[in-house]
DNA sequence: GGGTATTTGTCCGTATGTATG
DNA sequence: TCATACATACGGACAAATACC
């Protein structure tokens, strides 16, 4: 095989495995490339081609990030089926129909996902392993969960988020919601005041509501809640979410957090959403490692694998864990059991290992994508600020509009964003459900709707 | 992954290699790392720290030159084989097991079955045709519960329990606990008072609890709460479990509890467990159904289909449905969206039906066995009535033993069983779990344990 | 139809070129 | 010139999927 539409220019600066992904997107785009067709063994390309494997290999892995090609382990790479098609993939369905308007095309929500990259056919497998297993299925789960699925968490979340648990002190629930209930019910009466950083985690807010404890929302800095407000607050329990604000919290105030609880005997109830897809800044461990005698840690996946699994999971700290144990047999179990062991599985084979180095890849392209699109269209009509472990992007726009205007208007093009609270003339981006190749109309159409 | 031990500071003056190899070194030292354990690679190390390969490399390299690692070319770097004085492993806490004590050979605990009775077959076939249709396992589920299931199961619930409701009035969740947290949401705060029969259903107690909404424990006469105590007890919502109970609760009764929710303004809970295994008495059809107007209707499947399958359902009246559709969306659904799925067509294939007959018959089976045999061993020494719905019989044994001391002495023989709470010297044996043929030798072993 | 050889993606340590003080 | 850090490129080893006998 000579594959000659795909030689390379060995004597050029652009890399060798740069200018490969770049000859094979184009031919996928062009359709010269058919869907499902498959892609020359890295081994046959290289040879071809007079390169080493890694070239051929380093350019196949960001076209499959990018969702151009996908990869079948042992088998080959093969292109992407209907990567193209204008209309919604599945697996990118709005969650709740909130008031209707004209039709969302280009989604910023961040409560999507783009499903084209999970890898859903590993999961099946794993899910059917499990219902081989008689033993699986026709017994009852464990209250806390299952042991298999705890002790795999154990070494996971030690090695991803610096998190130190043993199984016994995790609890699993089916998402963040039935262990916050479950929480709720270890306060003693005299803790059930509960401090947040700002409204907007409504499913928390639900929570506390129905289980009548009444939250205060503290005014923060600029790293997040201070600890003037936090004692003035009188709160004795306070729920963050390091990882899901603008900024991350830094060192100092994490240890001053730290130090609240353990003078004034305060819970830290630390959310870790999306804790782990930090894909561009430098890692930052979670702070139940630093002093777990004070901290509950939460920590989900439905980002992480699929949006059908809802299965989170939190880690107690001895005192708690005492309150726990004497009424576990009170709490049932809320997530399902088989893919609790399909978990422990998929996790104990490293599996989800492989998938976060992947989105993370996924991810970074996405960011700088963006970024750069809009930079591009926009140039300093905008202002941009990338939270650096969520997938969303603060965008400030000066063109005289104001934040509900900005949505409003976008959403009259097609496209669905948020507005960013307390801060004029922003707005948030999503951009986990947008594919790659998405980014480019979906700005163009902003760019219509906001510059008149 | 994270190595959180390992996190480099970029600002200091020490170059990010040094400051790796002083970080690994004293690991290695410390014993953290032990000996032969692998080092994380050289890439996954250089991306979790966001660093270059080169500079990972150079730190291994140092290690390696000084023997604390060694390198295994394409395999990776492992902790030199040498004396290290051994220390704790990190982040592993001894784990609390509960008391073990003897083998459990006969299981009379009622939250037993008997799998070989489960259809699990059919029941694997409908999950993993759910698992072959993409768009189910890749995108978010309803917040309400599956429209396929809440389908099936308005028309399931109609023909077997006589409950009318729209598939838009049902809620589906992980079992009856979750659905609990949010009825309980949806309570006024004039609503926050309950009443239920009598102290024994703790799932449903706990979330109360959790809700710091009081509850009251009505006195009851032969056929259930008197609407005399429900009355003076000022409670606004009763808990009511009709098929769970020793007798039924006649249609006189029902009338008026039905009357009493209409006059004042009342909710009645009616927790139908197990109503549709009605194995010997005639069925009596659930109450929602005489007036859904005022009665919450609440279903569960565990002991119908399989253990793990933990699926639920509540039927809402007109009025709390309002109230719930408001906040719907802040609830995440809780109940495994692949198993929604598969028991959606499960029942929809009739398939729920035929299994509720063939356990019928089972347990007419297995109940008159266990009470010949109780009768035929101990004859007047115990008295034994049986619940009509539920899968458990009361055992009054007169040989001086309190509760306490029946169920002790039946463990240590090996057989386990439940107290009956405020009741001396009865116990309960539920026997779904117990196969017909080891009724004999299982009540043979309680005589052992019982008659000395 | 069951064992064996081959193909293939994937992981790995390594080497080299280059930019920046 | 040298130390540091990064980007690119190389080929060996391995296990799973597949094809072949």
């Amino acid at each position: 095989m000579l594959y000659d539409y795909l030689l390379l220019d060995h004597k050029s600066k652009e890399p060798l495995y740069a200018q490969l992904y770049g000859k094979i997107k184009a031919a996928v785009e062009k359709g010269h490339l058919a869907a499902g067709e498959k892609l020359p063994s890295i081994r046959h390309l290289s040879e071809s081609l007079r390169v080493s494997r890694t070239t051929v290999e380093t350019a196949y892995q960001q076209l499959c990030v990018e969702g151009y090609i996908q990869s079948s382990p042992q088998r080959g790479y093969f292109v992407q089926e209907a990567v193209h098609t204008s209309g919604h993939k599945p697996g990118v369905i709005p969650q709740i129909t909130d008031e209707p308007g004209p039709k969302v095309r280009y989604n910023f929500g961040s409560d999507w996902v783009d499903s084209a990259h999970t890898d859903s056919k590993l999961w099946k497998k794993h899910v059917r392993q499990v219902l081989n297993r008689q033993e699986a299925i026709a017994s009852y789960g464990e209250h806390q969960g299952e042991t298999a699925l705890r002790e795999a968490l154990a070494a996971y979340s030690h090695s991803a988020r610096g998190v130190a648990a043993s199984p016994g002190q995790i609890v699993i629930g089916a998402g963040t919601q039935p262990l916050l209930y479950l929480l709720c019910g270890l306060l003693k009466p005299e803790e059930r005041r509960v401090a947040m950083e700002a409204p907007g985690f409504q499913q928390a807010e639900q929570v506390f509501a129905d289980c009548s404890i009444p939250v205060r929302f503290l005014p923060q800095d600029q790293d997040g809640v201070t600890i003037r407000e936090l004692e003035a607050s009188m709160a004795k329990v306070l729920l963050v979410s390091p990882s899901n604000r603008l900024q991350i919290i830094p060192m100092a105030r994490r240890v001053q957090l730290l130090q609240w609880a353990e003078r004034t005997g305060g819970i830290l109830v630390e959310d870790d959403y999306n804790g782990e897809l930090r894909y561009r800044a430098r890692p930052v461990p979670a702070m139940q490692g630093m002093a777990s005698e004070r901290v509950v840690y939460l920590g989900s996946f439905s980002k992480l694998l699929l949006p059908s699994v809802r299965i989170g999971y939190m880690v107690l700290p001895e005192p708690l864990l005492k309150r726990y144990r004497k009424r576990a047999a009170r709490y049932n179990q809320t997530a399902s059991k088989i893919e609790q062991l399909a978990l422990a599985d998929y996790i104990r084979e490293g599996r989800l290992e492989k998938q976060l180095r992947r989105l993370r890849k996924l991810y970074a392209v996405k960011s700088t994508r963006l970024t750069e699109t809009l930079r591009q269209m926009f140039g300093p009509l905008i202002d941009l600020s990338l939270q650096e472990t969520s997938l969303r992007l603060l965008v400030t726009v000066k063109n005289g509009m104001d934040s509900r205007e900005l949505v409003q208007r976008a959403r009259t093009y097609g496209v669905r964003l948020q507005e960013a609270r307390n801060r004029e003339g922003c707005v948030v981006l999503g951009f986990a459900g947008i594919p790659v190749e998405e980014m480019a109309p979906a700005v163009a159409r902003l760019k219509e709707a906001w510059l008149v």
